[in-house]
DNA sequence: ACCTGAACACCGTTCAAGT
DNA sequence: ACCTGAACACCGTTCAAGT
């Protein structure tokens, strides 16, 4: 009676990283992590929900890790930097893909993730903007990171096999040129464009954007 | 000697549209749409390279149904239309989540959705930027768009299944409101908000914040 | 309380062999 | 040329039964 569980949550998600750090984050499956903790697949069940909610622990660990603790004060510079941690943070975990679009995903964060939703939401309200203006902000700059982060994941340069990263090959080769002409004149260009990391950039234009469209809203 | 093939390129599309309109397409798998042509799942391989290159042709078919045949001329309005076409071409197919990633993706397309990105490219141009940059803003909308579509594709109403879309339960609900005080202040109305399409609206702001930014880079 | 063997219900893909 | 049986190499999850 009563001996001590062989297996905890602690020893579940460092199996589970030990795995993701040595063969590879798509060979982390449930049975694997039983092998690795010598333990049977349908003990692990007794200790997470299923394999998203492992994924999800996963990541609010990295998250903790990796997140700031603090945002700036200035309102704009806030969400620049929350949106900006968010994303350098989940572009570092490339299965984070698999895990991004979990249903109720924003409902399972842990606190350091919800810090940067914070940020964002009150940089747009010190803007001089409503809450309600400030969640519809964050959902865009949302969309926008993850997509930035799951096209990203799966395309280009495949590290986890030996692959070559095959820039040179080139797209749109067989387009007619009189029908597409931007297509046709950037073909050879498009592969080097596309390797190019643009996100803050395009995240800049964006929050701008956001912010000059609810000023507009609020004093017609 | 030389009997007619019983399978064909034609009778394996029909055969998986079928499927997905019949049953939801998560359904549709190799073994699945085998026994719906009632052929051995490998005769499939003679006639499709792999499952991506099956979900590759149904999204380009799907494209060549649904998107314009021609965009505005006027080069803002003409990217706004392009991308929107894009997008709810996208929505209306919600296993569009699964390709959308895919390795390769941009490449793979059929005339009709490469006309959407020439016409984003040229509306760029046309505005007076260059070809680069067209393809940058072409890139910044085409990660919000993907992750629109890939975020809101696994959240919500579960249309497939008959469950409630459950937009009263409450998000954020232990949170600390002292330390997330405007999570905790927009907390209840977090689930009707997100619930709104903002996708043009703020598709809007996002290019004319690109628009802004490009003209300052280009004359400073 | 904690753990497991064995099964359930599947996948995508390959390949030697047949007509 | 076209097709297939049978296998390969896996999945996540459940549940009755054991200690």
């Amino acid at each position: 009676m009563g001996r001590p569980p062989l297996t905890s949550r602690e020893r579940i998600l460092v199996g589970a990283r030990l795995i993701i750090d040595r063969d590879g984050w798509e060979k982390l499956t449930i049975r694997r992590l039983a092998v690795e903790l010598e333990i049977a697949p349908a003990t692990l069940y007794h200790h997470i929900q299923d394999k998203e909610d492992l994924l999800l622990q996963l990541l609010n660990q990295h998250a903790d890790q990796t997140l700031p603790q603090h945002l700036p004060s200035q309102p704009r510079d806030r969400i620049i930097a929350a949106a900006t941690a968010m994303h350098d943070s989940l572009a570092a975990w490339p299965w984070a893909a698999e895990v991004l679009t979990a249903d109720g995903f924003l409902g399972r964060l842990g606190t350091a993730a919800l810090r940067m939703v914070e940020g964002i939401v009150s940089g747009v309200v010190d803007h001089g903007c409503t809450a309600e203006q400030g969640v519809q902000v964050f959902r865009s700059i949302w969309y926008y990171t993850a997509g930035e982060i799951l096209v990203r994941a799966h395309s280009g340069g495949h590290p986890s096999n030996g692959w070559p990263p095959a820039p040179n090959d080139v797209l749109f080769e067989h387009i007619d040129a009189s029908q597409l002409p931007h297509l046709a004149g950037i073909r050879t260009r498009w592969q080097t464009l596309a390797a190019r990391d643009t996100y803050t950039e395009a995240l800049q234009a964006f929050v701008d954007g956001l912010l000059v469209q609810a000023a507009a809203k609020t004093s017609p």
